[in-house]
DNA sequence: TTCATGCTTCGATGGCGGCCGAAGCATCGA
DNA sequence: TCGATGCTTCGGCCGCCATCGAAGCATGAA
Protein backbone atom coordinates (compact mmCIF):
# COMPACT_ATOMS: atom_id res chain seq x y z
CA UNK A 1 0.00 0.00 0.00
CA UNK A 2 1.25 3.54 -1.02
CA UNK A 3 0.13 5.66 1.40
CA UNK A 4 -0.09 3.23 4.59
CA UNK A 5 3.65 3.32 5.23
CA UNK A 6 4.28 6.84 3.85
CA UNK A 7 1.64 8.22 6.73
CA UNK A 8 3.38 6.04 9.63
CA UNK A 9 6.94 7.36 8.33
CA UNK A 10 5.44 10.67 8.80
CA UNK A 11 3.68 10.34 12.06
CA UNK A 12 6.67 8.72 13.58
CA UNK A 13 8.34 11.81 13.25
CA UNK A 14 5.77 13.70 15.04
CA UNK A 15 5.52 11.61 17.50
CA UNK A 16 8.75 12.12 19.23
CA UNK A 17 8.61 14.21 21.91
CA UNK A 18 12.09 15.91 21.01
CA UNK A 19 11.05 16.40 17.20
CA UNK A 20 7.16 17.52 18.02
CA UNK A 21 8.63 20.39 20.67
CA UNK A 22 10.89 21.54 17.43
CA UNK A 23 7.78 21.61 15.10
CA UNK A 24 5.71 23.41 17.36
CA UNK A 25 8.07 25.76 17.77
CA UNK A 26 8.05 26.59 14.56
CA UNK A 27 4.52 26.96 13.87
CA UNK A 28 5.25 30.39 13.87
CA UNK A 29 6.84 30.38 10.43
CA UNK A 30 10.06 31.85 11.67
CA UNK A 31 13.53 29.78 11.12
CA UNK A 32 15.43 28.55 13.95
CA UNK A 33 19.02 27.21 14.35
CA UNK A 34 19.35 24.16 15.38
CA UNK A 35 20.65 25.04 18.54
CA UNK A 36 17.73 27.05 19.29
CA UNK A 37 16.12 24.09 18.94
CA UNK A 38 17.99 21.66 20.62
CA UNK A 39 17.16 24.18 23.61
CA UNK A 40 13.60 24.38 22.87
CA UNK A 41 13.18 20.27 22.89
CA UNK A 42 15.31 19.99 25.95
CA UNK A 43 18.64 17.90 24.24
CA UNK A 44 21.93 18.14 23.31
CA UNK A 45 23.21 19.84 19.76
CA UNK A 46 24.10 16.44 18.52
CA UNK A 47 21.06 14.52 18.88
CA UNK A 48 18.73 17.66 17.49
CA UNK A 49 20.80 17.25 14.33
CA UNK A 50 20.33 14.01 13.68
CA UNK A 51 16.74 14.78 14.50
CA UNK A 52 16.25 17.58 12.01
CA UNK A 53 18.12 16.05 9.07
CA UNK A 54 15.63 13.33 9.39
CA UNK A 55 12.54 15.73 9.29
CA UNK A 56 14.28 17.76 6.39
CA UNK A 57 14.63 14.72 4.20
CA UNK A 58 10.90 13.57 4.49
CA UNK A 59 9.64 16.78 3.51
CA UNK A 60 9.21 18.33 6.96
CA UNK A 61 11.69 20.79 7.22
CA UNK A 62 13.51 22.85 4.83
CA UNK A 63 16.82 24.43 5.16
CA UNK A 64 18.48 28.03 4.23
CA UNK A 65 22.15 28.07 5.35
CA UNK A 66 23.82 31.45 6.21
CA UNK A 67 27.01 31.50 6.41
CA UNK A 68 27.62 28.87 9.52
CA UNK A 69 24.59 28.96 10.60
CA UNK A 70 22.30 26.69 9.52
CA UNK A 71 18.04 28.14 9.46
CA UNK A 72 15.64 25.66 9.99
CA UNK A 73 11.61 26.13 9.06
CA UNK A 74 8.70 24.14 8.17
CA UNK A 75 8.89 22.80 4.60
CA UNK A 76 5.20 24.12 3.43
CA UNK A 77 1.71 25.57 4.89
CA UNK A 78 0.73 21.44 4.50
CA UNK A 79 3.06 20.50 7.12
CA UNK A 80 1.26 23.54 9.58
CA UNK A 81 -2.05 21.89 8.85
CA UNK A 82 -1.35 18.76 9.22
CA UNK A 83 -0.06 20.00 12.92
CA UNK A 84 -2.46 22.10 13.86
CA UNK A 85 -4.73 18.76 12.97
CA UNK A 86 -3.27 16.65 15.43
CA UNK A 87 -3.09 19.06 17.96
CA UNK A 88 -6.85 19.37 17.29
CA UNK A 89 -7.47 15.59 18.15
CA UNK A 90 -4.15 16.04 20.83
CA UNK A 91 -7.19 18.92 22.98
CA UNK A 92 -10.23 16.90 22.07
CA UNK A 93 -12.27 15.99 25.23
CA UNK A 94 -11.55 12.29 25.11
CA UNK A 95 -7.84 13.15 26.17
CA UNK A 96 -8.71 16.83 28.23
CA UNK A 97 -10.61 14.62 30.29
CA UNK A 98 -7.81 12.69 31.22
CA UNK A 99 -5.02 15.07 32.55
CA UNK A 100 -5.72 18.22 34.36
CA UNK A 101 -6.38 20.79 32.46
CA UNK A 102 -5.80 24.52 33.36
CA UNK A 103 -6.79 27.14 30.65
CA UNK A 104 -4.94 29.79 32.29
CA UNK A 105 -4.92 33.18 30.89
CA UNK A 106 -2.05 32.62 29.16
CA UNK A 107 -3.69 29.36 26.92
CA UNK A 108 -6.68 32.66 26.07
CA UNK A 109 -4.24 34.84 24.92
CA UNK A 110 -2.90 32.24 22.53
CA UNK A 111 -6.63 31.34 21.59
CA UNK A 112 -7.41 34.94 20.63
CA UNK A 113 -4.39 35.61 18.61
CA UNK A 114 -1.62 33.44 17.51
CA UNK A 115 1.23 33.40 14.26
CA UNK A 116 0.03 30.07 12.60
CA UNK A 117 3.43 29.25 9.96
CA UNK A 118 3.46 32.69 8.29
CA UNK A 119 -0.27 34.12 9.12
CA UNK A 120 -2.29 34.89 11.80
CA UNK A 121 -4.82 32.72 13.63
CA UNK A 122 -7.20 32.93 16.11
CA UNK A 123 -10.61 34.18 17.23
CA UNK A 124 -9.01 37.62 15.79
CA UNK A 125 -8.29 36.46 12.33
CA UNK A 126 -11.43 34.25 12.05
CA UNK A 127 -12.82 37.34 12.96
CA UNK A 128 -11.11 39.36 10.40
CA UNK A 129 -12.13 37.05 7.89
CA UNK A 130 -15.65 36.93 8.43
CA UNK A 131 -15.48 41.00 8.38
CA UNK A 132 -13.66 40.75 5.07
CA UNK A 133 -16.48 38.39 3.59
CA UNK A 134 -19.32 40.16 4.66
CA UNK A 135 -18.11 43.21 3.07
CA UNK A 136 -17.45 41.53 0.00
CA UNK A 137 -13.32 41.76 -0.16
CA UNK A 138 -12.91 37.86 0.05
CA UNK A 139 -15.26 36.18 -2.16
CA UNK A 140 -15.76 32.19 -2.24
CA UNK A 141 -13.32 31.75 1.18
CA UNK A 142 -14.48 28.10 1.36
CA UNK A 143 -13.14 27.17 -2.13
CA UNK A 144 -10.18 28.52 -1.91
CA UNK A 145 -10.83 32.37 -1.76
CA UNK A 146 -10.49 35.05 -3.83
CA UNK A 147 -9.77 38.53 -3.14
CA UNK A 148 -11.87 41.22 -5.04
CA UNK A 149 -11.12 44.23 -6.27
CA UNK A 150 -12.44 46.33 -3.68
CA UNK A 151 -10.61 43.85 -1.34
CA UNK A 152 -7.09 44.83 -2.94
CA UNK A 153 -8.07 48.79 -2.48
CA UNK A 154 -8.84 48.28 0.78
CA UNK A 155 -6.29 46.06 2.18
CA UNK A 156 -3.84 48.62 0.46
CA UNK A 157 -5.70 51.67 2.31
CA UNK A 158 -4.16 49.45 5.53
CA UNK A 159 -1.15 49.78 4.54
CA UNK A 160 -0.84 45.72 3.73
CA UNK A 161 1.70 45.29 0.51
CA UNK A 162 -1.02 43.69 -1.51
CA UNK A 163 1.12 43.92 -4.71
CA UNK A 164 4.56 42.31 -4.04
CA UNK A 165 2.42 39.53 -2.62
CA UNK A 166 0.46 39.38 -5.88
CA UNK A 167 3.31 39.71 -8.00
CA UNK A 168 4.28 36.34 -6.01
CA UNK A 169 2.11 34.11 -7.80
CA UNK A 170 0.25 33.39 -10.81
CA UNK A 171 -3.67 33.51 -9.83
CA UNK A 172 -5.11 35.91 -7.01
CA UNK A 173 -7.28 32.51 -6.27
CA UNK A 174 -5.01 31.05 -4.78
CA UNK A 175 -3.62 33.62 -2.38
CA UNK A 176 -6.67 33.34 0.44
CA UNK A 177 -6.80 30.02 1.52
CA UNK A 178 -9.01 29.23 4.31
CA UNK A 179 -6.58 26.80 7.09
CA UNK A 180 -8.53 25.07 9.30
CA UNK A 181 -8.15 26.90 12.97
CA UNK A 182 -6.76 25.45 15.91
CA UNK A 183 -9.29 26.26 18.67
CA UNK A 184 -11.76 28.17 16.57
CA UNK A 185 -12.08 25.35 13.53
CA UNK A 186 -12.84 28.31 11.13
CA UNK A 187 -11.08 29.72 8.17
CA UNK A 188 -9.06 32.26 8.24
CA UNK A 189 -6.79 34.35 5.94
CA UNK A 190 -3.67 32.41 4.75
CA UNK A 191 -1.40 32.30 2.11
CA UNK A 192 0.79 35.32 0.78
CA UNK A 193 -2.21 37.74 1.33
CA UNK A 194 -2.14 36.35 5.13
CA UNK A 195 1.27 36.50 5.64
CA UNK A 196 1.20 40.23 3.99
CA UNK A 197 -1.55 41.03 6.38
CA UNK A 198 0.43 39.65 9.32
CA UNK A 199 3.94 41.57 8.48
CA UNK A 200 1.65 44.79 7.88
CA UNK A 201 0.37 44.35 11.86
CA UNK A 202 4.02 44.22 13.14
CA UNK A 203 4.92 47.22 10.83
CA UNK A 204 2.03 49.19 12.47
CA UNK A 205 2.85 47.87 15.70
CA UNK A 206 -0.42 47.01 15.95
CA UNK A 207 0.47 43.58 17.41
CA UNK A 208 3.86 42.04 18.84
CA UNK A 209 5.42 38.85 18.95
CA UNK A 210 5.57 36.93 22.27
CA UNK A 211 8.54 35.51 23.56
CA UNK A 212 8.52 31.55 23.90
CA UNK A 213 5.17 31.20 22.93
CA UNK A 214 3.08 31.24 19.83
CA UNK A 215 0.60 33.92 21.15
CA UNK A 216 0.61 37.47 19.54
CA UNK A 217 -0.05 40.44 22.05
CA UNK A 218 -2.37 43.67 20.45
CA UNK A 219 -1.50 46.91 21.12
CA UNK A 220 -3.43 49.66 22.15
CA UNK A 221 -3.09 51.22 18.95
CA UNK A 222 -3.70 47.36 17.42
CA UNK A 223 -6.86 47.41 18.96
CA UNK A 224 -7.84 51.20 17.99
CA UNK A 225 -7.09 49.98 14.28
CA UNK A 226 -8.98 46.71 14.41
CA UNK A 227 -12.41 48.33 15.70
CA UNK A 228 -11.57 51.28 13.17
CA UNK A 229 -10.65 49.07 10.30
CA UNK A 230 -12.82 45.68 10.76
CA UNK A 231 -15.27 46.68 13.35
CA UNK A 232 -13.54 44.29 15.70
CA UNK A 233 -13.69 44.71 19.77
CA UNK A 234 -10.90 43.07 21.21
CA UNK A 235 -11.33 44.34 24.67
CA UNK A 236 -8.50 46.45 25.14
CA UNK A 237 -9.59 49.63 23.30
CA UNK B 1 3.83 22.42 27.76
CA UNK B 2 0.32 21.13 27.59
CA UNK B 3 0.06 20.54 23.52
CA UNK B 4 4.14 19.56 22.45
CA UNK B 5 3.44 16.30 24.42
CA UNK B 6 -0.29 15.43 23.72
CA UNK B 7 0.55 16.02 20.20
CA UNK B 8 3.56 13.90 20.44
CA UNK B 9 1.70 11.35 21.54
CA UNK B 10 -1.17 11.18 19.40
CA UNK B 11 1.29 11.51 16.53
CA UNK B 12 3.50 8.35 18.13
CA UNK B 13 0.15 6.30 18.07
CA UNK B 14 -0.48 6.80 13.96
CA UNK B 15 3.42 6.36 13.68
CA UNK B 16 2.90 2.74 13.85
CA UNK B 17 2.81 0.73 10.45
CA UNK B 18 0.16 -1.66 12.04
CA UNK B 19 -1.97 0.86 13.59
CA UNK B 20 -1.63 3.34 10.83
CA UNK B 21 -2.82 0.70 8.54
CA UNK B 22 -6.05 0.03 10.81
CA UNK B 23 -6.73 3.62 10.89
CA UNK B 24 -6.70 3.69 7.50
CA UNK B 25 -8.63 1.23 7.26
CA UNK B 26 -11.24 2.78 8.99
CA UNK B 27 -10.90 5.66 7.34
CA UNK B 28 -14.58 5.30 5.24
CA UNK B 29 -16.28 5.60 8.18
CA UNK B 30 -17.38 1.79 8.93
CA UNK B 31 -16.40 -0.35 12.26
CA UNK B 32 -14.91 -2.95 12.05
CA UNK B 33 -14.05 -5.93 14.41
CA UNK B 34 -10.64 -6.79 16.00
CA UNK B 35 -9.64 -9.69 13.93
CA UNK B 36 -10.54 -7.83 10.35
CA UNK B 37 -8.54 -4.96 11.62
CA UNK B 38 -5.40 -7.53 12.29
CA UNK B 39 -5.69 -9.42 9.12
CA UNK B 40 -5.34 -5.64 7.60
CA UNK B 41 -2.38 -5.03 9.44
CA UNK B 42 -0.78 -8.69 8.60
CA UNK B 43 -0.44 -9.41 12.85
CA UNK B 44 -1.88 -11.79 14.95
CA UNK B 45 -5.30 -11.05 16.90
CA UNK B 46 -3.51 -10.02 20.33
CA UNK B 47 -1.19 -7.43 18.97
CA UNK B 48 -4.03 -6.01 17.34
CA UNK B 49 -5.97 -6.22 20.45
CA UNK B 50 -3.38 -3.91 21.94
CA UNK B 51 -3.21 -1.62 19.83
CA UNK B 52 -6.62 -0.60 19.58
CA UNK B 53 -7.08 -0.59 23.28
CA UNK B 54 -4.26 2.11 23.18
CA UNK B 55 -5.89 4.12 20.25
CA UNK B 56 -9.20 3.61 22.34
CA UNK B 57 -8.21 5.02 25.31
CA UNK B 58 -6.10 8.10 23.49
CA UNK B 59 -9.45 8.83 21.94
CA UNK B 60 -9.09 8.01 18.18
CA UNK B 61 -11.03 5.07 18.47
CA UNK B 62 -14.71 3.86 20.03
CA UNK B 63 -15.56 0.79 20.17
CA UNK B 64 -19.19 -0.62 20.25
CA UNK B 65 -20.14 -4.17 21.43
CA UNK B 66 -22.56 -6.61 19.78
CA UNK B 67 -22.31 -9.95 20.89
CA UNK B 68 -18.96 -11.64 20.42
CA UNK B 69 -17.81 -9.37 18.75
CA UNK B 70 -16.07 -6.03 19.09
CA UNK B 71 -16.55 -3.22 16.40
CA UNK B 72 -13.96 -0.46 16.37
CA UNK B 73 -14.42 2.36 14.49
CA UNK B 74 -13.20 6.52 14.03
CA UNK B 75 -14.22 8.27 17.24
CA UNK B 76 -14.82 11.25 15.91
CA UNK B 77 -14.30 13.03 12.55
CA UNK B 78 -11.83 15.25 14.15
CA UNK B 79 -9.78 11.74 13.96
CA UNK B 80 -10.49 11.20 10.06
CA UNK B 81 -9.00 15.11 9.18
CA UNK B 82 -6.16 14.51 11.05
CA UNK B 83 -5.17 11.75 9.25
CA UNK B 84 -6.03 13.18 6.25
CA UNK B 85 -4.11 16.42 7.24
CA UNK B 86 -1.19 13.66 7.62
CA UNK B 87 -2.13 11.66 4.46
CA UNK B 88 -1.82 15.34 2.32
CA UNK B 89 1.72 15.62 3.59
CA UNK B 90 2.83 12.11 2.57
CA UNK B 91 1.95 12.67 -0.72
CA UNK B 92 3.77 16.07 -1.46
CA UNK B 93 6.17 16.25 -3.72
CA UNK B 94 9.32 15.92 -1.43
CA UNK B 95 8.02 12.46 -0.50
CA UNK B 96 6.97 11.48 -4.09
CA UNK B 97 10.31 11.95 -5.41
CA UNK B 98 11.69 9.39 -3.03
CA UNK B 99 9.25 6.64 -4.03
CA UNK B 100 8.50 5.95 -7.35
CA UNK B 101 4.86 7.08 -7.95
CA UNK B 102 2.66 5.40 -10.29
CA UNK B 103 -1.03 6.94 -10.19
CA UNK B 104 -2.72 4.54 -11.89
CA UNK B 105 -6.68 4.41 -12.92
CA UNK B 106 -7.28 3.23 -9.43
CA UNK B 107 -5.97 5.68 -7.75
CA UNK B 108 -7.70 8.41 -10.51
CA UNK B 109 -11.20 6.49 -8.86
CA UNK B 110 -10.19 7.28 -5.27
CA UNK B 111 -9.47 11.18 -6.20
CA UNK B 112 -12.66 11.30 -8.01
CA UNK B 113 -14.94 9.64 -5.34
CA UNK B 114 -14.32 7.93 -2.17
CA UNK B 115 -15.61 7.38 1.39
CA UNK B 116 -14.00 10.26 4.10
CA UNK B 117 -15.67 9.03 8.03
CA UNK B 118 -19.22 8.95 7.09
CA UNK B 119 -19.59 11.29 3.97
CA UNK B 120 -18.60 11.71 0.36
CA UNK B 121 -15.32 13.05 -0.55
CA UNK B 122 -13.36 13.66 -3.72
CA UNK B 123 -14.26 15.92 -6.68
CA UNK B 124 -17.46 14.86 -6.87
CA UNK B 125 -17.98 15.62 -3.58
CA UNK B 126 -16.14 19.46 -4.40
CA UNK B 127 -18.56 19.79 -7.08
CA UNK B 128 -21.63 18.83 -4.95
CA UNK B 129 -20.98 21.22 -2.46
CA UNK B 130 -19.99 24.07 -5.13
CA UNK B 131 -23.30 23.51 -6.68
CA UNK B 132 -25.34 24.01 -3.60
CA UNK B 133 -23.67 27.03 -2.84
CA UNK B 134 -23.74 28.68 -5.88
CA UNK B 135 -27.75 27.76 -5.82
CA UNK B 136 -28.20 29.48 -2.40
CA UNK B 137 -29.09 25.92 -0.61
CA UNK B 138 -26.27 26.28 1.59
CA UNK B 139 -25.14 29.47 3.01
CA UNK B 140 -21.50 30.35 4.92
CA UNK B 141 -20.03 26.98 4.34
CA UNK B 142 -16.43 28.55 4.91
CA UNK B 143 -17.73 29.34 8.36
CA UNK B 144 -18.98 26.25 9.40
CA UNK B 145 -22.04 26.20 7.04
CA UNK B 146 -26.02 26.38 7.59
CA UNK B 147 -28.38 24.71 5.55
CA UNK B 148 -31.14 27.20 4.15
CA UNK B 149 -34.82 26.62 4.04
CA UNK B 150 -34.50 25.82 0.18
CA UNK B 151 -31.73 23.36 0.81
CA UNK B 152 -33.78 21.25 3.32
CA UNK B 153 -36.60 21.46 0.43
CA UNK B 154 -34.32 20.55 -2.30
CA UNK B 155 -32.42 17.36 -0.32
CA UNK B 156 -35.63 16.09 0.45
CA UNK B 157 -36.76 15.97 -2.85
CA UNK B 158 -34.15 13.96 -3.57
CA UNK B 159 -34.41 11.36 -1.01
CA UNK B 160 -31.95 12.40 1.40
CA UNK B 161 -32.94 11.43 4.93
CA UNK B 162 -32.68 15.35 6.11
CA UNK B 163 -35.48 15.22 8.71
CA UNK B 164 -33.91 12.92 10.60
CA UNK B 165 -30.65 14.08 10.45
CA UNK B 166 -31.91 17.37 11.63
CA UNK B 167 -33.42 15.77 14.44
CA UNK B 168 -29.88 14.04 16.02
CA UNK B 169 -28.31 17.42 16.72
CA UNK B 170 -29.13 20.81 17.92
CA UNK B 171 -28.50 23.75 15.77
CA UNK B 172 -28.65 23.44 11.55
CA UNK B 173 -25.45 25.16 11.95
CA UNK B 174 -23.27 22.47 12.68
CA UNK B 175 -24.59 20.11 10.09
CA UNK B 176 -22.61 21.58 7.21
CA UNK B 177 -19.10 21.00 8.38
CA UNK B 178 -16.39 22.08 5.57
CA UNK B 179 -13.87 19.26 5.58
CA UNK B 180 -10.46 19.75 4.04
CA UNK B 181 -10.40 17.22 1.24
CA UNK B 182 -7.34 15.28 0.59
CA UNK B 183 -6.46 15.34 -2.77
CA UNK B 184 -8.80 18.70 -3.30
CA UNK B 185 -7.99 20.46 -0.86
CA UNK B 186 -11.34 22.45 -0.23
CA UNK B 187 -14.34 21.66 1.48
CA UNK B 188 -17.33 19.28 0.81
CA UNK B 189 -20.31 18.40 3.37
CA UNK B 190 -19.46 16.68 5.75
CA UNK B 191 -21.65 15.90 9.29
CA UNK B 192 -24.74 14.57 9.84
CA UNK B 193 -26.10 16.20 6.50
CA UNK B 194 -23.03 14.61 4.81
CA UNK B 195 -23.85 11.22 6.42
CA UNK B 196 -27.13 11.34 5.32
CA UNK B 197 -26.32 12.57 1.30
CA UNK B 198 -24.04 9.48 1.24
CA UNK B 199 -26.36 7.31 2.55
CA UNK B 200 -28.95 8.45 0.17
CA UNK B 201 -26.58 7.83 -2.58
CA UNK B 202 -26.02 4.02 -1.70
CA UNK B 203 -30.04 3.97 -1.13
CA UNK B 204 -31.04 4.57 -4.59
CA UNK B 205 -28.06 2.80 -6.16
CA UNK B 206 -26.29 5.75 -7.32
CA UNK B 207 -22.86 4.90 -5.54
CA UNK B 208 -21.53 1.68 -4.72
CA UNK B 209 -18.61 0.65 -2.12
CA UNK B 210 -15.49 -0.73 -3.65
CA UNK B 211 -13.92 -3.74 -1.59
CA UNK B 212 -10.36 -2.61 -0.38
CA UNK B 213 -10.65 0.61 -1.16
CA UNK B 214 -11.83 3.81 0.10
CA UNK B 215 -13.16 4.46 -3.89
CA UNK B 216 -16.58 4.51 -4.41
CA UNK B 217 -17.70 3.66 -7.80
CA UNK B 218 -20.66 5.58 -9.54
CA UNK B 219 -23.24 3.74 -11.51
CA UNK B 220 -25.09 4.39 -14.82
CA UNK B 221 -28.32 6.02 -13.07
CA UNK B 222 -26.06 7.69 -10.09
CA UNK B 223 -24.17 9.63 -13.22
CA UNK B 224 -27.69 10.60 -14.58
CA UNK B 225 -29.10 11.56 -11.30
CA UNK B 226 -25.73 13.57 -10.61
CA UNK B 227 -26.17 15.46 -13.82
CA UNK B 228 -29.76 16.16 -13.45
CA UNK B 229 -29.92 17.37 -9.74
CA UNK B 230 -26.45 18.78 -9.68
CA UNK B 231 -25.35 20.26 -12.83
CA UNK B 232 -22.53 17.57 -12.59
CA UNK B 233 -21.14 15.87 -15.48
CA UNK B 234 -19.01 12.49 -14.32
CA UNK B 235 -18.18 11.33 -17.75
CA UNK B 236 -20.33 8.10 -17.78
CA UNK B 237 -23.55 9.43 -18.23
C1' DT C 1 -23.08 -28.24 30.98
C1' DT C 2 -19.78 -28.53 27.48
C1' DC C 3 -17.46 -26.96 23.55
C1' DA C 4 -16.24 -23.31 20.16
C1' DT C 5 -15.34 -18.59 19.00
C1' DG C 6 -13.77 -13.85 19.65
C1' DC C 7 -11.07 -11.22 22.29
C1' DT C 8 -8.06 -9.89 26.14
C1' DT C 9 -4.18 -10.29 29.52
C1' DC C 10 0.40 -12.00 30.80
C1' DG C 11 5.27 -12.98 30.10
C1' DA C 12 9.39 -13.27 27.47
C1' DT C 13 12.03 -11.94 23.53
C1' DG C 14 14.12 -9.15 20.23
C1' DG C 15 15.00 -5.05 17.68
C1' DC C 16 14.64 -0.38 16.60
C1' DG C 17 15.89 4.15 17.89
C1' DG C 18 16.85 8.05 21.09
C1' DC C 19 20.54 9.72 23.69
C1' DC C 20 25.12 11.49 24.77
C1' DG C 21 30.59 11.61 24.55
C1' DA C 22 34.13 12.23 21.44
C1' DA C 23 35.96 13.32 17.19
C1' DG C 24 35.60 15.41 12.49
C1' DC C 25 34.23 19.31 9.21
C1' DA C 26 32.93 23.79 7.90
C1' DT C 27 32.87 28.94 8.65
C1' DC C 28 34.18 33.24 10.69
C1' DG C 29 37.31 36.44 13.14
C1' DA C 30 42.08 37.85 14.36
C1' DT D 1 47.65 30.59 10.46
C1' DC D 2 45.35 29.73 14.72
C1' DG D 3 41.54 29.44 17.63
C1' DA D 4 36.48 29.73 18.41
C1' DT D 5 31.88 28.64 17.13
C1' DG D 6 28.13 25.97 14.95
C1' DC D 7 27.00 21.81 13.33
C1' DT D 8 27.57 16.98 11.82
C1' DT D 9 29.18 12.08 12.06
C1' DC D 10 30.47 7.98 14.62
C1' DG D 11 30.20 4.50 18.32
C1' DG D 12 28.25 2.45 22.16
C1' DC D 13 24.79 2.26 25.71
C1' DC D 14 20.14 1.82 27.32
C1' DG D 15 15.20 1.75 27.34
C1' DC D 16 10.94 1.40 25.26
C1' DC D 17 7.72 -1.17 22.60
C1' DA D 18 6.02 -4.26 18.93
C1' DT D 19 5.48 -9.03 18.49
C1' DC D 20 3.94 -13.65 19.42
C1' DG D 21 2.91 -18.06 22.47
C1' DA D 22 0.10 -19.45 26.01
C1' DA D 23 -3.36 -18.93 29.23
C1' DG D 24 -7.61 -16.49 30.94
C1' DC D 25 -12.46 -14.54 30.16
C1' DA D 26 -16.44 -13.61 28.12
C1' DT D 27 -20.38 -14.86 24.82
C1' DG D 28 -23.09 -17.98 22.11
C1' DA D 29 -24.35 -22.54 20.38
C1' DA D 30 -25.14 -27.55 20.99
Amino acid sequence: MLTTTGIAEIAALVGDPARSAMLVALMDGRALTATELANVAGIMPQTASSHLGRMTVAGLLAVERQGRHRYHRLASSTVATMIEGIMAVAAEPANRTKRKVRTGPRDAAVRRARSCYDHLAGSIAVAVADRMGERGYITDLAAGGELSAEGVVFLRSIGVDVDTALNRTTARKLFCRPCLDWSERRPHIAGTIGAALLNACFEHDWMRRTDGSRAISITRTGALALNSNFGIKSGEE
